[in-house]
DNA sequence: AAGACGAAAGTGGTTGA
DNA sequence: TCAACAACTTTCGTCTT
């Protein structure tokens, strides 16, 4: 029997390889258990037009340009070869087959054509975030949704490609930064927000505000952090929420702070600045934080 | 030299009249 | 639509290790 892998983080086996990074990926939690230390830049090879089209970085207007391109113009409706003889039997089958296609690619729905520019899009972000495809899945959900109830009309299609696909990191609990997206992303970080909070209203999703233990694993992982020291940070969140001092505070903030105190108290002690870096906050904000929940929670901090 | 601390002024987004 | 407001950032000087 073949050994099962397991993610050492979550405890799940629903893993999911990567093949365009080359990493396996916890479907869970996203901890990448094992990737090929080559490039961590963007790089990709394309091996047929389709995947070109898709993953060429300049991208935006590509896939729609060869759509009708290489399709639209080669195949004569007579069945006949070049010589003007008749196409027999499976060839002719064939050509029919061929034929049916090229009428269903034709079409020139523009919401066709819409759905497919957004989806090749949510495709190549959410493999260069590493996303479990569940993720990718329930965005494009969203998307063909907010689709459906004209939603998209007049907004910009990479603006709400981005916010659905940061309202799936939310719903399926592995939520990134807004300015995560918005790296992979080609609208900005504001943009993304407020298309975010458009779609969230039009489809009635039920956005409860991320809560900091949510970040606490991964941001633990990054700065290698010990379980028990990430299994304290979130016994400290959950204090701190239950004592009200939390509401109206960022989230990353929070649990950064979190994850320092926690690293103080475990004897793993990272700088302000280390966690501040993998949480997008400041290190003043961390501090203000961290003040905060050593008052409230009358933790004493070993010296 | 690097980290921790905190004051003060500035920024972007929410809220309520 | 505007102004007040809270959270967060930026910047910078000081103290500690």
């Amino acid at each position: 029997m073949v050994e099962k892998k397991i993610c050492p983080i979550c405890g799940s086996d629903k893993l999911f390889y990567d093949p365009s990074r080359g990493e396996l990926v916890c479907a869970n939690c996203g901890y990448v258990l094992e990737q090929n230390a080559i490039d961590s830049g963007p790089e990709w090879r394309a091996f047929d037009a389709d995947q070109k089209a898709k993953r060429a970085r300049t991208g935006a207007p590509m896939t729609l340009m060869i759509h009708d391109k290489g399709l639209s113009t080669d195949i004569d409706w007579r069945d006949r070869d070049i010589h003007g003889n008749q196409i027999k039997g499976m060839y002719r089958t064939k050509m029919r087959r061929l034929r049916m296609w090229q009428r269903r690619m034709r079409i020139n729905d523009a919401a066709e054509r819409n759905l497919a520019f957004a989806l090749s899009e949510l495709d190549r972000m959410a493999a260069q975030m590493r996303l479990p495809r569940r993720v990718k899945e329930a965005a494009a959900s969203l998307y063909r949704k907010a689709v459906m109830r004209k939603l998209i009309r007049g907004r910009s299609i990479e603006g709400m490609v981005s916010a659905a696909l940061y309202a799936a990191c939310r719903m399926e609990g592995i939520p990134r930064t807004l300015e995560e997206i918005a790296r992979v992303s080609k609208v900005s970080k504001k943009d993304i927000g407020r298309s975010y909070r458009f779609l969230a209203r039009g489809l009635g999703l039920n956005l409860k505000p991320t809560s900091p233990v949510e970040y606490v694993d991964r941001f633990g992982d990054q700065l290698a952090l010990s379980q028990a020291t990430k299994n304290r940070a979130k016994k400290i969140l959950s204090e701190a929420i239950q004592l009200g001092i939390t509401s109206g505070k960022g989230p990353m903030g929070l649990a950064a702070a979190a994850l320092y105190v926690a690293g103080l108290l475990e004897g793993e002690k990272r700088t302000q600045r280390e966690v501040a870096e993998v949480a997008h906050v400041t290190e003043v904000t961390v501090r203000n934080r961290y003040k905060e929940l050593v008052d409230k929670l009358h933790i004493n901090i070993p010296l």
